[in-house]
Formats: structure tokens, sequence, C-alpha cells
DNA sequence: TAGTTAAGATTGATTGATCAATCATTTGTG
DNA sequence: CACAAATGATTGATCAATCAATCTTAACTA
């Protein structure tokens, strides 16, 4: 009666399997523009078994969206707002996430579209927004830790943060046909600006 | 047998009404999420002479993206690289970029549908492109007189531009729950930063 | 060990709803 | 009357979700 452990980890597998099939589709084609049954397909599964690891499509479209989230949670903890050099810090930072948006295409685009359509999937907005919250809350101490030190011009620490994350997720509209991740690396100064460092 | 000229301009009139629900409905649901049922309600039109004034769904989204670029390109052509105070010129376009992008939340919701569904809307997406490599040209010419007159710093022009016309979009997006003008306003400071105004 | 049972996963045909597009009919106008 | 615009019922396609039937396997039995 009770499932051995291999058919667990199956089981498991396959909802993984599902995930990332939704993920790719949903990013691509927009929600109400891929059906249950081409995600079945790129999963390797029938039609069915869909339903009977998610209640629905909308729960499938949140836990796709939200559950590879979790993975970005250390990008906020690698911020370091002690640091002793703030502008190394910042720098490493800008550094970093430039190259993981640049490389996120897909998953950002489904992040675009729960933006877009936050009315219609108001949880999931939720979610992406206190992320995006916490991520800004970060940045801001550094922020002003750079200039209690007195190595970044005074500005509001607040608008800084939101102008830099704005600024991320634009360039990922921008440059929307453009996989070169070089072409990302060469904002990097630019985007620094932002923070007005002294030179 | 012909028309007269007061129906003429009910029909003009009525494809408006069509091409403005459209816009409105496109915007909120997206475009499979809107039925051609709901555009003709919402313009005071039956189902069926949404089909005589375009010749399907595609076509009535085409346009209503793409007609209200028109009233942009004034965004465009304001811009005057030749100015003597460049950075009384940036400061000035900026703050009307700002004011636009934070008022006109609808229709870029729209441009935003088309640029994270690029594949699918390919003839609308190079209208947009095309309007936004215009509007980087000129940009970076601006920037280039400022450099050249000493006062922005040197970087390369064609970031800069890539950097701001990114900036635009990513407010518009991070900020999609802040109808309040005012708050954008704030940042106007904050985005002349990507230029490098010598101080 | 082989055979039996039952719990639970898997399947895809079916159902009912929704949609874009068509088209025969009606309405309005010169 | 003649022509063109306007209408909405109809058609055929597509979709999410259900569900009865089938398959798989752990647990039990002799």
């Amino acid at each position: 009666m009770p499932l051995s452990e291999e058919q667990i980890q199956n089981m498991q597998r396959k909802r993984r399997q599902i995930l990332i099939a939704a993920a790719t589709l949903f990013a691509e084609y927009g929600y109400e523009g891929t059906p249950v049954k081409k995600i079945a397909e790129a999963a390797g599964v029938s039609f069915g078994s869909v339903f009977t690891y998610f209640d629905n499509k909308e729960t499938l479209f949140h836990s796709a969206v939200t559950e590879p989230l979790k993975e970005f949670e250390k990008l906020v903890e690698e911020i370091d707002p002690e640091a002793e050099d703030v502008l190394a810090e910042l720098e490493t930072m800008v550094s970093k996430h430039i190259r993981i948006y640049a490389s996120m295409n897909e998953f950002l685009n489904l992040v675009t579209r729960v933006l877009t359509h936050y009315r219609k999937f108001p949880d999931t907005f939720k979610e992406l927004d206190e992320f995006h919250e916490r991520l800004r809350e970060r940045v801001m101490e550094l922020v002003v830790s750079g200039q209690n030190k007195g190595v970044l011009y005074e500005q509001d620490p607040g608008n800084v943060a939101t102008v830099y994350t704005s600024l991320l997720m634009g360039m990922r509209l921008s440059l929307i046909d453009e996989p070169e991740s070089s072409m990302w690396e060469r904002l990097v100064p630019h985007v620094m600006q932002i923070f007005g460092p002294k030179h």
C-alpha cells in the first residue's frame, strides 16, 4: 500500500519535469497561449498525469513561477551590507546580477508576464514583489553604508535601489533579442553610475 | 451608392473606438486572454462589425499597438542634439519621458507583451524595435555632443543610450502598481546620473 | 517462491465551455 | 430600388477538467 522510496523519487522527478516544461512553454507562449496538452508532451507525461500533480492549470503556473524563485534567494543573501570596501562589493554585485539577468532570459520572461498581468495572478505577483522588496532592501543598506563611509555621493538610498532593480528588469526587456552576454558585461560600469561613486 | 461624408466619418470613428477598446483589453488581459466579443462590446459595436474593419484578430492587435506609436514620434523629434546647453536639454528630455512613461501604463503594458512575445508578433515587434532604435539614436547624438562640449564624462555613448532606454522600460515594470506620478518625478536626478554629468 | 489482493498512479477518451471566423439576413442610405 | 454596412446565429476548432478503465507494485498468503 505505501509507496516505495523509488516510486516516490520517480514521482518527484516527474513533478519536476512537468514544472520545467511548464516554465519553458509559459515563458514562450504565455498562460493562455500554452495548452496543458503541450506541457504534458514536453514533459513526457500523459495529459491526465499533469492533474495528479497539480490541481489545475493555475496552480501549475503559480508553482512554475515561484518555485524557481527559491534558487535566487542567495542573490539577496550574498550581498553583504557590512562589507569594508563598499565600491568593490557593489561592483561584484552588479557584475553577478548582470550575468544572471543576461542568462535567465526564459525565467525573466515569465516574471515579466506576471508583472504585466498582475491582476490575473495576484498571489504569484505578491511573491515576486516580496522577493523584489527583499533585494531592494539589501541594496539600500549597502548604499547607506557607502554614503556613511563617504565613498558614494549622498542621494536617497531608497530611490537608488529602486532605479537599480528597475534597470536590471529593463535591460532584460531591451536586450530581449540580444543573447550575447558580452554586450551585457560592457554595461556594468554604466550601471555603477547609478550608485554615485566618488572617483 | 457612394458613401456620404457623414457615413465615412462615422465609420472612421467606429474604427477608432474598436482600436481603443482593443488596446485597453489587450493591455489588461493579453492577446489570447481577450475575446473579440469583449472588444466589440467595449467598443459599442456588434461582433461581426469588428471583422468589417479588421481582417482578423491578429491584424487588429497589430494596429492597436502600432497606430498609437505614431503619437510618440514627436518624443524623438523633440530631442535637439544641437542644443547649446546639453545638460538642460537632457534634463528636459528625462523629465518629459518620465512623465509620459508614468502615465502610459496601459500602452506600455501592451508594448511589454509584444517584447516578451516577439516570436509570435514579429512584424509588430519590428516596428517597436525600429521606434526604439530611432529614440536611442537621438539620445546618443545628444550624449556625443555633451561629451564634446565637456559637460559629460567620456563613456561609450551607445551604451549610455541603451542603459537610458532600458531604465525607462524597467521603471514601468517595477513601478507597475505605482500610479503615483510624484514617485516617478523623484527619480529624475537618479536617471540623470546615467549620462555622467560633470557637477 | 508463486500467487493474490488492493491501493494508488497512469492514461486518454469524453464532456462542456469558449473562441475566431463566416455568412445569410436585416438595416440604413443615396 | 440598389448598394453597402451591420448584425448575430452558426460552425468547426480548441481547450481545461473529469473520470472510468488500466497498469504497477507493495503487502499478504499458503
